[in-house]
DNA sequence: CCGGATCCTCGGTGATACTG
DNA sequence: CAGTATCACCGAGGATCCGG
């Protein structure tokens, strides 16, 4: 099996014959949340073929940017992870991630939210400095997808599933990106209801402040 | 033409829709360097069929990420560069280009070095903290491709071609990878006759910490 | 159910030839 | 110089099937 080569002797174009085929990139974005197991990575990609999935998890294992690990009994079952060079991808994605939030004004026809692009995307747009000194917990639900942010004086920890006791309780639909996108304030998105709160409705602002596009 | 969509309203999907395509980034990553000819742009990506070249550069300018010009006489031709949202792009190929360094520890059969990758190589690999307070002029020459940085001070600006009176006027192989990863100290570079230089010989130091993979 | 493998179709890619 | 035209081929997409 020759891999389609570009050619050059170039990182980018070495990079890209590793990771640049369709698909790859998104299971990385996937796999940067956590370990996921093959019908996690399915439901997380909605329309990639299972051939397609199959292939791409193999060609990642065998340029060492993802391990399978068999899970012992009673859990079991297959598991994918990043491999410490895979998790050195994190800046390409979330590069690609700032830029593409960019052009992604509103969604597409049939376009879904899924848990691990959400966190993903809460990940690309944290600004550390605009979280410096703050210690919140916000909770984010689009759809019936439920993720969570703990900031914490500049450091973000994003993961799927709400939290305990968040500062902030979200619940919005796709304009939620334009919120964080300064393109509708925070009090307009609250006023016409396209964003609801529970907790105290100014530290939305502050949201909005620290995930910033 | 129905563009073909991973379905789901994320940053990192929406970019890898509009550049993900085979060839895409590299196009991008020589406009990076300077606005191009169309035959500029085959010369630099040898392989690329010239109607893949032909499409690609079609949907980039839909996409609203280059822009097509042409040029009044007597310099009669077609110019393509980027857009302000296309130079946006360059944290993205940056972030592969660094990943790709990496895993690209030596050239493959047949694969060619081009100005405007090895210019890529330059910016990918600079180092701000290591060049405070330098002001160097480096001539970089691989096979026949010849490049020049300026640095100055935390800035650097590179570009193809040779400089007039640079500080350290480098001649290497594909071995400077292996200088510039650390895998090769500057002294036996010099010493196997890997790179040869014209100018003060301990300039190989800073060049190799300046630019660091 | 999980983790794929198999089959088939279609469209994009690659290579080459050709043209305004 | 700047592409278009043609065609073979292979990988993507979609559905189904299979072993544990």
């Amino acid at each position: 099996m020759v891999k389609r080569s570009y050619g050059q002797f170039c990182g980018v174009a070495r990079a890209l014959e590793l990771v640049g085929e369709r698909w790859a990139l998104l299971v990385v974005r996937d796999l940067l949340v956590g370990p996921r197991r093959y019908s996690d990575l399915r439901r997380g990609l909605p329309g990639i073929p299972t051939n397609i999935l199959a292939s791409r998890l193999k060609e990642l294992e065998a340029a060492g940017i993802i391990e399978r690990d068999v899970l012992p009994r009673p859990a079991s079952g297959v598991v994918y992870r990043l491999t410490p060079l895979g998790g050195e991808l994190e800046p390409v994605v979330l590069a690609l991630g700032r830029w593409g939030s960019r052009v992604m004004t509103h969604p597409l026809d049939g376009e879904v939210v899924t848990h691990d692009s959400m966190v993903m995307a809460l990940r690309t747009t944290f600004r550390p400095e605009a979280a410096e000194g703050a210690n919140l917990v916000f909770v984010l639900r689009v759809g019936d997808v439920v993720v969570h942010a703990r900031v914490d004086d500049g450091h973000l920890a994003a993961a799927a599933g709400p939290a305990e006791a968040p500062d902030l309780d979200i619940t919005a639909g796709p304009l939620v990106r334009d919120l964080m996108a300064g393109a509708l304030s925070p009090e307009d998105a609250l006023a016409t209801g396209a964003v609801a709160v529970a907790g105290e409705p100014a530290l939305l602002n502050r949201f909005a402040a620290i995930f910033a596009i």
